[in-house]
DNA sequence: CTGAAAGCGCTTACAG
DNA sequence: CTGAAAGCGCTTACAG
């Protein structure tokens, strides 16, 4: 038994689909008694048929897909999402009627013509969201080009098209206002992963770049450490928190390198946030109760509308360069 | 300017769209001189238009949508989904030639027939892969088996149409293989968080069932720790730890407990794994190297696979009912 | 090798 | 209030 359709509780009821249609739909609305029972009998049959609309005759009709793609490579060090990512953007679409179909590409399958990825072939999604940070294949923009797909930048800091995290200034007004507050010590702590290559990706160069700023126009000495992964990360964190001046408020890019922080702090007997504020830059954790931290966290609801906007916009004039977007990281 | 078609091709190269259907989709190959040019020809003028097939158009012909929901809630003591069980499914179904649409539940909208989510009400997935844990809304059961919605659950413990790790027989085999090792001296710690209403999902039943089978089979006495969540868990495991009989192997369900469990240990000069071995079992961690835990973790690919496998089976005959599939934890 | 015809399921303007 | 007609873009038998 297949797929029950208009047709067949047009038949049922013995009406043509057309009405069934409008009745579904409530394109009008029955007053009259006979036409209010009609519909009445009508989206009962619907019920006992198990009848759902097909889609993808209606967006035929429409021309309109309702459909997103987000668009990342299968290599964690080109896209990574969080799930908290992916649920601001599931959001986001959904106030504008959008479903969100996951597209994770094989980067090899970019290389050539032949073994393109469907996302990219064929006409499935009304636009695309685009999670590459670097390394994005030639292939993957050169596609968009030619089809003149609508697309959206969610991790590169472009001119246009794209919605990116304002590090620089946000971690540069945070560090400063911390400052303001009578913090005169203040370290970064970079985790340094030995397989780990660095790269020059905005995300990883303007939260140093706008503590660094903030330390030196304040004439303060910025502090960075590098902490090796797995290596003697203790034994240096050890170091910092024993020293003589050691800093009263830390800075930590990332939540891994919060283990280690707490636990030397922990064994050298450093209090936090008593003696030891930190200041957590990104994603959050569970790890440690967040009153304990202060912590300096990506918005990704705002990243997530504003990204779903500036698509929607790009799908209404495609050929529009629109200006990107940066957002604030917030508390 | 709208997209392009069949038609606009057609009409540039001076054939019928039939052809150059054919010559796109490759149902047949042009042998003939004329016919290989002007294939050539198609094809070029399909990439200078950007053309794109559409896929709306095409899966009503075929009838066959090519498009699965993964359905949860958006209450996470409901649903949860890690990033690479998301990863795992996408893997599986792209091996089956179809994609992964998102769809995150409101729970209210399924409270009434008035207001539901549109991949309940619409024709637009083949399936369903749903990750409901506990508190199922009747209203989603009642859509399932209304529509004949061919759906496999992937969190729940049943009979039929589900996939679930088997967690009790896993854990009791690990345990014994640890004891046959040498350990008598074995306990399991769990978190108890405040907010956290603790349920009888099978996920956090059976695992300490498990564990406590294992050792009563082996004449050994099972300890749970209850570690109450940012209250005392350090002074408990501290206690733990230092107690003259004190564990050789520590079993934890939960990451999250890692921390304390760690920061207990570094403390009081237990080191791990020399004096004390870690058993994780769940989702992995960068927190710690994973040299220094024995992990016994999730198999997302297996129970992925095992997912679309089943659901491929249901879609062909939804009517079946399918014999659910466990899938051991792995090291 | 190519085309004319039919149809997938739906909706919308037009006519009654 | 309801229906007949047309069409969204594609593919597949059927005929040449």
């Amino acid at each position: 038994m297949s797929h029950s359709t208009l047709h067949d509780i047009a038949n049922r009821v013995g009406v043509t689909p057309v009405t069934v249609s409008r009745v579904l739909s409530g394109t009008y609305k029955a007053k009259r008694a006979g036409a209010l029972k009609r519909a009445e009998q009508i989206r009962q049959v619907a019920v006992e048929l198990g009848y759902r609309v097909n889609v993808h005759a209606r967006a035929m009709r429409h021309g309109r897909l309702g459909n997103i793609a987000l668009v990342m490579s299968k290599d964690p060090a080109r896209s990574l999402l969080h799930e908290c990512e992916l649920t601001a953007l599931h959001d986001a679409l959904l106030d504008e009627q959008m479903n969100l179909v996951i597209a994770r590409l094989d980067d090899k399958t970019l290389e050539s013509e032949s073994d393109l990825p469907r996302v990219l072939t064929e006409y499935a999604v009304d636009g695309m969201l685009i999670n590459y940070k670097k390394n994005i294949p030639p292939m993957l923009e050169q596609l968009i080009e030619r089809h003149r797909i609508p697309a959206v930048w969610i991790a590169r800091k472009r001119k246009h098209d794209a919605t990116y995290y304002a590090y620089r200034n946000s971690i540069k007004k945070a560090v400063t206002d911390q400052i303001k507050a009578g913090h005169r010590r203040i370290a970064m702590v970079f985790k340094l992963n030995p397989n780990h290559v660095s790269t020059d990706h905005y995300s990883e160069t303007d939260p140093r770049a706008g503590y660094e700023k903030a330390m030196l126009d304040a004439g303060l000495k910025p502090q960075c450490l590098q902490v090796r992964w797995n290596v003697d990360e203790l034994s240096q964190l050890t170091a910092l928190l024993t020293r003589k001046n050691r800093p009263t408020l830390l800075l930590t890019r990332d939540q891994h390198t919060l283990l280690p922080v707490l636990t030397a702090a922990y064994h050298v007997g450093v209090k936090v946030p008593d003696d030891l504020q930190i200041m957590l830059i990104g994603h959050g954790t569970r790890l440690i109760p967040a009153t304990d931290l202060k912590h300096l966290r990506y918005d990704y609801d705002q990243l997530a509308e504003a990204a779903v906007k500036l698509l929607v916009e790009k799908i209404k004039a495609p050929q529009q360069l629109l200006k990107s977007r940066p957002i604030p990281l917030c508390w």
